[in-house]
DNA sequence: ACCTGAACACCGTTCAAGT
DNA sequence: ACCTGAACACCGTTCAAGT
């Protein structure tokens, strides 16, 4: 299906292959059979590149947290952009259709895979970096930025596994939240 | 392991089981095999109950969802107990321990089964109900009431997911979120 | 160094036969 | 009505052999 550059694979060509198959047939489509007929090769040539399955999602996982790392630098680093439309556009990236896929996937897997989990918790901590000091710029305290930043990436999160059947929150209610807990006094 | 009351098996064994190996293991754990061990049976019983898999799963997600309606609607009906009391007892029952490993099962298994989905759906729905109603008890408006509910269950499944690696937000920061809100003017 | 092909183990599923 | 036991299909994994 995909043609290649050269006649001989590299393990980025099997983690690519991975994630496409993630994004279109979730989880239970990542069959080591289905990667092969993707790549024109047979089983053997998956186990000399990996130890086994787990290895895959692994290496899914690394890069999963590059690629991610990636937008949210290339975001934040838009500086001329308003603090406020900046975590607008990070949202809308973190809720976009593709991404929810695989980042569900990826979590999927972490359950039965530690060094998986503990990516996904790098991934986690460092959007939460992002969100809460996006937030601290909006002439919030530290203590209510922390809380609103906790709050917002969980229910991220949380928009990720079950964004049907619940209303979609839009940009401007979060815009409300937001200045809902600026008016708030301290404690 | 489990003695029973009955020589014979009915399809409530069969899904109590399987809900107890979920909480002790997490999906993967779930294997037929492994059930009949546990009840002492061989894979063509588990036949006889369900069709597959899938049917087991759903009788799983239905068993789950009217043992979250009991503790809610158990919780709710504490009158007695300020509208505040009662969103802090809720969410922490909603993120207690062997709560959320079954959650997230049932959540993972949603993925690949429409049924399963529909029902996980449902529970959501359902807590968004009541948490929706609590707070417009607290002397919010509507909106903001929805808002925030809405705000507040995302934010509760994105903990199912993620409880690890990230901070725990106390019901006290619940607390100044709500609070927060209730001073926010309108738009 | 990278891949094939055939083998094996594990697990979901089926089914004829038992009580 | 409920269960056994043996068979089969599917898929992850191994490995000797090829280029």
């Amino acid at each position: 299906m995909t043609p290649r550059r050269s006649s001989r694979l590299g393990a980025v060509d099997w983690v690519d292959a991975a994630l496409g198959l993630v994004t279109a047939e979730g989880v239970r489509g990542v069959k080591i059979a289905r990667l092969c007929d993707e790549l024109g090769v047979t089983k053997g040539s998956f186990y000399w590149h990996f130890a086994d399955l787990d290895a895959l999602w692994e290496a899914m996982a690394t890069r999963w947290q590059e690629i991610n790392r990636l937008r949210v630098t290339e975001l934040h680093g838009l500086a001329e952009m308003a603090a406020d439309a900046r975590l607008i556009a990070l949202s809308t990236m973190l809720i976009s259709d593709s991404h929810l896929t695989v980042e569900k996937a990826i979590r999927d897997w972490a359950r039965s895979n530690e060094k998986v989990a503990e990516t996904v918790r790098n991934i986690d901590s460092e959007i939460f970096d992002v969100v809460d000091g996006t937030l601290q710029e909006l002439a919030m305290t530290a203590d209510q930025a922390r809380l609103l930043a906790g709050l917002l990436v969980y229910a991220g999160i949380g928009y990720i596994h079950a964004h049907v059947g619940l209303p979609t929150p839009t940009p401007e209610d979060l815009q409300h939240a937001r200045s809902g807990l600026i008016l708030s006094g301290a404690d």
